[in-house]
DNA sequence: GTCTATACGCCGATAGAC
DNA sequence: GTCTATCGGCGTATAGAC
């Protein structure tokens, strides 16, 4: 945290904010009153508000990334990796229940305020889609590797959504058990 | 539709750019346009923007109350109703291939807002909940009814999140056909 | 009921002093 | 780099003529 430039500490509190009220919602003034800025200064950081949410999605792609790759090396396993997918619903838990998946309400607000940054917002489910199914293939399911991603991919993102309406904790818990039931019928296949 | 009252009109119109705009980027002068009235006059029907909301809510509240009706009297078994619901992905496909879902859209949106209005746009989650519910005792499955109607409910979340962010029809398609025989699994019920 | 005119505030964005 | 001051525009909302 010590080396962070002041540019870096606008972009993290934008992201928290977005993802806390929204994009649309964070005016420049919230974030220049959580980086303890004036609203001028802000303009020398970034000149438009279009700016500062590129930032923001680039910032969530680079530390998706390299969460996905901590997961490659931590998981000896396919089967291990895709676990713990599952497990960021308990992981991020707390604040899913009161904002949501970050991906999923970023790229659903995007897409109805017809922003021009939809396209790089949705390189963040693309980030999970890929990375899961390949997997899945690794699994031994070469064929419906994507599917299996996909589907995978939109149980969580369901999952949030009705945690974060009924602000339910057992109902995460109860999901994804599930989701690991569900996996474990793909792991013991025959080899 | 002739017998609609302008205030009816308005509400119409202001549901369906809160769906594809989202409730906080729709102006005024957006509804006012679309019904073709000044936005002087709008004030004479509603008196503030939060007014507005509450009648769009209770519009759909009531549309889906009676759809819900409509499904309990033509489906003759609650596998057929069940059936019903999950047939809905396909019926709205194009709507929501753009947009999402209606209800989980407004209501990720008015949680971010925390907007006063976020218990009662919740009601139209918990028709379906409790509708399905009712549903999965009918099947036979008293225990489980509440969970089991949960789990539908996320999933045909998470394929209308993922089906607005890829734009993908297949994806409705074969998560659909998935959701059927996933439903099947608790018809064939050795009674 | 429907309109025009207008108040007032917040927003994104700029200019320019320090 | 950081600030204050300010602009133009749009947002909600009101007043009052017709």
């Amino acid at each position: 945290m010590s080396g962070m430039t002041k540019r870096d500490l606008i972009i993290t509190e934008a992201d928290q904010l977005f993802y806390q009220q929204g994009f649309e919602h964070t005016s420049f003034a919230n974030i220049a009153a959580a980086v303890k800025i004036s609203r001028g200064n802000f303009y020398y950081h970034f000149k438009t508000k279009d700016e500062i949410l590129d930032a923001v999605i680039q910032l969530r792609l680079s530390n998706t990334q390299a969460m996905l790759e901590q997961w490659q090396i931590e998981g000896a396993e396919p089967a291990d990796r895709i676990a713990s997918f599952i497990n960021i619903l308990l992981l991020k838990r707390v604040k899913i229940q009161r904002f949501g998946c970050p991906v999923g309400t970023l790229t659903t607000e995007l897409t109805k305020l017809q922003h021009p940054a939809q396209e790089e917002a949705n390189k963040l489910f693309s980030l999970f889609r890929i990375w899961l199914c390949k997997q899945f293939q690794a699994l031994g399911y070469p064929q419906d590797a994507d599917d299996l991603a996909m589907h995978l991919l939109a149980r969580s993102q369901g999952v949030s959504t009705l945690a974060s309406a009924f602000n339910d904790e057992q109902f995460i818990r109860t999901e994804v058990e599930q989701m690991h039931q569900w996996l474990q019928q793909y792991t013991q296949k025959v080899a």
